[in-house]
Order: structure tokens, then sequence, then C-alpha cells
DNA sequence: CAGGCGATGTGATAAAAATCACGCTTTCCC
DNA sequence: GGGAAAGCGTGATTTTTATCACATCGCCTG
């Protein structure tokens, strides 16, 4: 049992909708149960879904030819996600990965524009959330090429923090368990450098295990690898 | 002299704008003139405006504490560009450099709000703009981490012959004259990392060089090492 | 409870990329 | 046109990261 839990930090990506608009999307939208291991997407599916994940956790990826993959983002309860671009017929370039047994809540596009061809105020906010979504990619962008595989690592703990994070104190625990081989695949590194590195980590009391959940001791080292810059923790995320 | 200019192929990122839509936001902006070297904003910099680039060439940065730069994007003739979340009180997350005198249309958000307000095929085209920068972001921050830094050069290369390509018969001009160090900035590589691998793709005619400006010879042997997938040309630039 | 399997931990080695060093070339500009 | 500065090219070396190989651990399941 985890006996480090007390509250839930972690925070949506939904920040920036007001309670009355969040209403109006999830009037439109259709709930759904999707299973472990199955896919939302695939890479190539025409890109006309917006999800809302009730409950749940979900991954977007991208696999090589030579099977690697590469995590490009992970979502929990409250998230928002999908196809960024209303109005415009495209495919996927992404995959959707259910790692665990999720409640969604699907939105066709059409009824999306619809939703925003009424209301104006809800498509100014849909542009703020767009915004917002795009600020995340380019810092993790940023952080995972400037700082080496010891920063992208760093960074990606800070962002799981603030995602799935719960405090007690001035610990952190990362209410998802994560293998070293996802951790890799989230910063383009293998299995076991991050092994060696979360080892490191640990040696120098950054971080610790519980029951195979990592908790962050000393949030201030993970900063300072990375030259975290202490953006909103609504921009901050996975 | 460049024998090989025929004909400009690079495509503005505005394609998602209709005419008349494109012309409602020239009307609100104010011409200026700025200088090589010189700055439109810094990160810290209050977000409060969007730029269209009329003529010129600049570029989005970010610089480490041990003083490495990063190059996120580099604009050319009819890119917008700027802050992209309109009705969202934030700050630059990275510096745009004037790579060399310019001439820009400065959007103030007040004047971009109200006009969004106003026109709600313009919000969506808007939206759509937002969405296509956001995929454009995605796809390269894959290509940058999934292929090692050859495939991150390879991917550029192709990026920027979308982006800044004049073809003639099999060939494609990059009409913009790259430092290796600015190369190496866009992948987060090395001056001599770069200097090296770009010797080897002249070794085997896969790139030539005229007058310091570099020519694709052989697109597909690029398109193969980043294991490109043909996005739209509008969505896979630089 | 035994066997299997996915995950972890770690050494040895190899490959990739950075760093250092330095000479050469091009460009800029006074 | 000459000198400084910026940029290029390339060896030698070091650091970083991946690869390979294998032992162990924990947990699920029959």
């Amino acid at each position: 049992m985890l006996h480090c839990a007390l509250k839930v930090d972690g925070v949506h990506n939904t920040e920036c909708f007001s309670e009355d608009n969040l209403e109006k999307l999830k009037e439109i939208m259709y709930e759904q149960k999707v299973t472990s291991g199955s896919y939302l997407f695939w890479e190539g599916d025409t890109a006309d879904k917006l999800y809302f994940l009730i409950q749940g956790r979900i991954k977007i990826t991208k696999t090589s030819d030579e099977g690697k993959s590469f995590i490009l983002y992970m979502y929990g309860d409250g998230d928002l996600f999908g196809q960024l671009d209303p109005f415009h017929q495209s495919v996927n370039s992404f995959n959707a990965e259910v790692m665990e047994d999720s409640t969604i809540g699907v939105i066709q596009q059409k009824d999306l524009e619809t939703l925003l061809w009424q209301h104006g105020d809800l498509a100014i906010e849909f542009m703020k959330w767009m915004g917002l979504m795009h600020r995340m990619t380019q810092t993790k962008f940023r952080d995972l090429m400037m700082f080496g595989k010891p920063g992208a690592l760093c960074s990606t703990l800070i962002r799981l923090s603030n995602s799935f994070g719960q405090s007690s104190g001035s610990q952190i625990l990362i209410t998802k368990k994560l293998t070293n081989s996802e951790l890799a695949d989230m910063i383009g590194a293998t299995r076991e450098s991050v092994n060696r590195m979360l080892s490191d980590l640990k040696k120098l009391g950054v971080i610790s295990m519980e029951n195979s959940y990592i908790i962050i001791e000393n949030m201030n080292y993970l900063k300072n690898v990375c030259q975290c810059e202490n953006c909103p923790k609504d921009m901050c995320r996975i």
C-alpha cells in the first residue's frame, strides 16, 4: 500500500476551460470503455475525434521500422487529447495505446465544430488549450534535446510529478508505475541507460522507490539538471 | 551566382488561410523594419504579439546556461509566427532573433482577439493553423529523437528544402546559407559532427555545395534515413 | 509450489557523438 | 588590399550512450 498518498496534486490539461464550457464539451461526448492494450487510433487513421479521458491511462506513441518505440505523451484522468486541428481533414501521425482499462468520452469532429461555431467563448478557450498543448510540446522538445539523457530523464520525472504526482511533505509520489523501458521510450534512450541513471539518482537520494513507484525526494536536484524555469504546471506535463 | 534557381517551391505556413482572411489579418498589422542581429522578443517577455514575416529570415532559439543554443524554428518570407495562444496571458519561452534585415507585420494580441471574435471563419482557420504548427513541432520532435544525429540532419535538410527550396530538375537548392554551427544548433549536435556528416553525404553524392548553398541531389536517400512518411509539405517544415 | 515470464541490475564491449587542437579558407570591413 | 574574424576540415582523444550477455528478482498461473 502507498502510505505516501495524501492528495492528488497532478493537474489536468484542461485548466483553461471554464466549468460551463467543459460541461458543454461533455454534453457532446459519448462514453466508451476501452481495455488495456487496445488502441484508440493508429497512425494513418483519419483524425476526426477528440478524446476526454474520464478515467484511465493512455499513451501516444510512434514506432520506427526497426521496432523502436517513442512515447510522445502520457495522459491520465481528466485529460483531453487527440487530433489537435479541428476543421482540418487529416490523418493521425501517432498511435494512441490504452495502458490500463479506461473510460473515455469521445467527441466527433463534426459535433465539436458545431459547438465551436455556436459558442465563441468556447472557441477561444479551445484556442488557449491548443496553444498550451503546443507549448508543452515545445518545452519538452527543448528539455529532451538540450541536456543529454540525464537531463531528459530529470525533465521527464518532473513532468510526471506534475501530471501524476501526489505530495506528502517534501516527497512526491508518482502514482503511475513505470517500467525502465517505458521511461526509456519517453526520452529516446535504452532501458539499460535509464536503469543506470535511476540507480545514480537513488544513490544520491534524489529519488527512492516504494513498491515499484517512484518517489521524488529532491526536486531541486532534478530541476537543476534540466535547467527548469518553473513554467506553469499545466504546461510542464508529460 | 546561383544557376540552379528557377522557381521557389518553398511553402509558407499560412496555407490554411483563405485569401480573404489573410487580408483581414494584414489589415490589423503594422509594418516594421528590423535589422540583422536584433531580437523581436526575448524569453521572459510578455507574449502579446503575432508576427507576419513579409520579407526576411527569423529564427526562434533557446540558450542554455553553458551558452549552447538550440534553434527551434527558422522562418522565411510569408510565414506567420509568434505566441501561439491568443487570449492567454503568458510569457515567451524562446527568443526570436533576426537573421537578416527583415520586414515584418506586427499584430497586437488585442487586435487579433477582436478580429477572431468578429469573424468565426477566421477563428476556425486560425485553429487549423495552430493545429498545423503543433503537428509540425511534433513530427520534427519525433525525427530528431528517433533516428540519431544523421537522421536528425537528414530530416532537417528535407524540411529546409520544403521551407526554402528551389528545384531545377531533380536538384533542390536550399536558398538560405547555413553555417555548420547553425545546422548543429538545429539538431542538438556539434559543428564538427555536422561537418563530418555533411562530408559523408557529399561523398555519397546525396548533396552538393554551390557557393556555400546546399543542393540536395538525392532526396530519396535523405527520406530513407529518417523514415520519411511524405507528410504534407506545409507540415514538414523547419 | 514449480515453471515461466517480464522486469531489473550490472559488467564488458562497441558505437556514436563530443571535445580538443590546430591549420586552412573565406568573408568582412577599414 | 591587408588583417581580423568567422567559418571549415580533420585528426586524436574522451565522454556518452547503446549493445550484448547474463544473472537475478518478483509475480502470476497452472
